[in-house]
DNA sequence: ACCTCTGGATTTCGAAAGCGAACCCATACA
DNA sequence: TGTATGGGTTCGCTTTCGAAATCCAGAGGT
């Protein structure tokens, strides 16, 4: 079932490890529904509102923190003949996590979509060839999931 | 600061997007963790829980869910001379968030670290050359972010 | 047979967060 | 002067979380 050796603690422990600092950032259902709809083009907060249906207490809670955590900047925008309002963009750090939601995104289609074709999907600008989520070596040649070492600190690591 | 174009809605909405699903089953703070764990071979209840400091409840409750969407399998282990046990192991379908996690690893070395070098990094078997997580055409060469495309259903999309 | 130890899990209950609705506030426009 | 609009906050109520205590089954020791 599965290959991962048995073992009674994690390598890295949680507090010293990024993964798990990225998970308090962003590892929050709304945050992420946040983040997504912000990768779709949403930035204000009715939009999001809209979007999500979730609590404005709740949303104007979580654009606070991801602003706080640098993944959106709140900046005014002003439409012709109306007051400026602010806007919250995804900076560089909250763009970076596009490939990762990708990423979730085909998982949900290989795992979560009962059989339908998936109502999105990912090419190459110009080619049409249709494009996944994998890992590449130094000279950007795709590296098989079976054929990843993990290395701890210098010392050679996990299965 | 931000290529995306300005939106009012997501061009899926949340309840027929495999994102939004995902986020559903994945998309929460100690679920992530445990498949984190998980992921580095933890495998039972105890452990799970002295790894995490998480209420026991919590813990149970989490594992029951992520067992009843199929990410972990819970079956009996037998220690000699202990009683039979349960332990649970990441299914296919679990497994196959590694690529994602391992992304957002890779997203926390380089936004969170404070300038640390990562306590652990990720090499292709053999070579020692280091891995990313990115995107490939259908002949496993990287296609650069900038490059993506977004096809809604059929007819061509965002960007 | 009885006690004890151990790993997995439920019960209990105060604290925190979530939720929906109502309300506030500044400004463009009629 | 009033009204509409986008972007919030305030107010109760309900759900979930969190920490500790308790429960439970079976293996081992005596």
């Amino acid at each position: 079932m599965t290959q991962i050796p048995l073992a009674r603690r994690s390598p890295i422990p949680p507090d010293t490890c990024n993964l798990a600092s990225a998970i308090e950032v962003v590892g929050d259902r709304w945050t992420l529904l946040i983040l997504r709809a912000a990768l779709y083009g949403v930035r204000r907060f009715d939009d999001f509102q809209a979007e999500l249906k979730c609590p404005r207490t709740v949303l104007s809670g979580r654009l606070k923190s991801l602003v706080d955590s640098g993944l959106l900047v709140k900046r005014p925008y002003k439409a012709p003949g109306k007051r400026a309002r602010p806007e919250y963009l995804l900076s560089a750090m909250g763009l970076s996590l596009r490939p990762i939601l990708i990423g979730l995104t085909q998982w949900g289609d290989a795992w979560l979509s009962e059989g339908e074709t998936p109502p999105i999907s990912f090419t190459k600008a110009g080619t049409k060839s249709a494009i996944r989520a994998a890992f590449v070596d130094g000279e950007g040649r795709e590296v098989r999931p079976d054929q990843i070492r993990t290395v701890i600190r210098g010392r050679s690591g996990l299965e």
